[in-house]
DNA sequence: TTTATTTTATACCGAACGGTATATTATTTT
DNA sequence: AAAATAATATACCGTTCGGTATAAAATAAA
């Protein structure tokens, strides 16, 4: 077996990493076969050697890309010297999303939900945990700022993290949509706003 | 010609309204023509008589789409006593948009929005179009109410629209594919929490 | 290096896709 | 009621869909 990772494991990450910018342009209805093959260079015999399914394809897909944005997310928070200073992150990145190149088509989160959400259960299953995941990211980022005594104590970090991906999500909707630039700059504004308020 | 609108404008208003719930819950690309037909109990031929292409159809279904909720929400704000009334409808009517049927599928422009923006110039021109209609009447309600004194008279318009627009969207993304009603709930509260400090 | 195994490409499947020409049926107009 | 017109259904077009059997090629084990 050689180098550890076999062939097909790495076939199989390069489909991934190959097709995902796809699926969160185009959606899993509006993917194809041939957009697989084409982002690929690879055959469908080859694809189907690796995955069970454009479903298979799609969910790894999916997995990719929420991992990269967490991934880039995380990277900064930890760079960030208090609870508020982390909390402002968020606002950081998603101003400048469509400069990022993996967040131009916009957060896979919002794109998969809206899509999958009465069309394929397991997409849908799939976008709900990680929104779940990131919500619960930013209630311990809450509690530990609270603990620190660098965030008010009478916070409550559900709501303020519902209200932060509400507004996250939103702006990034009407950004992508009216390709102007003033509604996300103004909600991610206004969150700035929020997040340095709670500073105690 | 008869009694005033001809046979086939009644026809094409009968597909619209019959296929404008399967655009909104499949999407474009997700709706057949098999759908059109199964939902209207017409055939392709009948279809294609009334319509150009799918392309027309959607269009169309997506304006009705919009109508029907811009007519559902102004009706509300009609029968409001002021300012801050009129702005409340908006979460009093979105915490409960899975119950309002043509609602449940989800909003029109988010569902339209996050499909189109990188696939279908049209409908992404529809959709950014609706948005900006939404936003300038929350603008001129804000606006309304200052003039009053009903409102602060710092109330930024153009912020606060928008700031408004982020939270339902957000939220009903979230509880769509949640499958959950805190995160709608917490949000509403949380809006109708800034509606209600808006007051002088 | 031969053998066994895995991975990939080719060629194809039936079904569904969006769309259309034409025939038939309804509706109007006369 | 007959003739002209408009609307609808049928049957079909070529293309693409997701998916697969099989053979060729590449890799790994012996």
């Amino acid at each position: 077996m050689g180098k550890g990772i076999s062939k097909s494991e790495r076939t199989k990450q390069f489909i991934i990493e190959q097709t995902a910018p796809v699926f969160n342009k185009k959606g899993f209805a509006g993917t194809s076969l041939s957009d697989l093959t084409n982002a690929t260079g690879l055959s469908k015999g080859s694809i189907y050697g690796n995955f069970r399914n454009k479903d298979e394809v799609a969910i790894a897909a999916f997995d990719y890309n929420f991992n990269r944005v967490t991934h880039y997310i995380k990277e900064r928070i930890l760079a960030s010297e208090n609870s508020i200073e982390s909390l402002l992150v968020y606002p950081k990145v998603y101003r400048n999303f469509l400069k990022i190149p993996f967040l131009e088509p916009g957060c896979p989160i919002l794109n998969t939900s809206t899509e999958a959400d009465d069309t394929h259960p397991k997409l849908k299953e799939r976008a709900s945990n990680a929104l779940l995941i990131w919500k619960n990211s930013i209630e311990n980022q809450i509690k530990r700022g609270i603990q620190r005594g660098e965030i008010k104590p009478d916070t409550n970090p559900t709501e303020f993290a519902v209200v932060l991906i509400s507004l996250i999500e939103g702006a990034i909707m009407q950004a992508k949509v009216t390709e102007r630039q003033t509604e996300l700059m103004t909600t991610m504004n206004y969150l700035e706003k929020i997040i340095t308020n709670l500073k105690v």
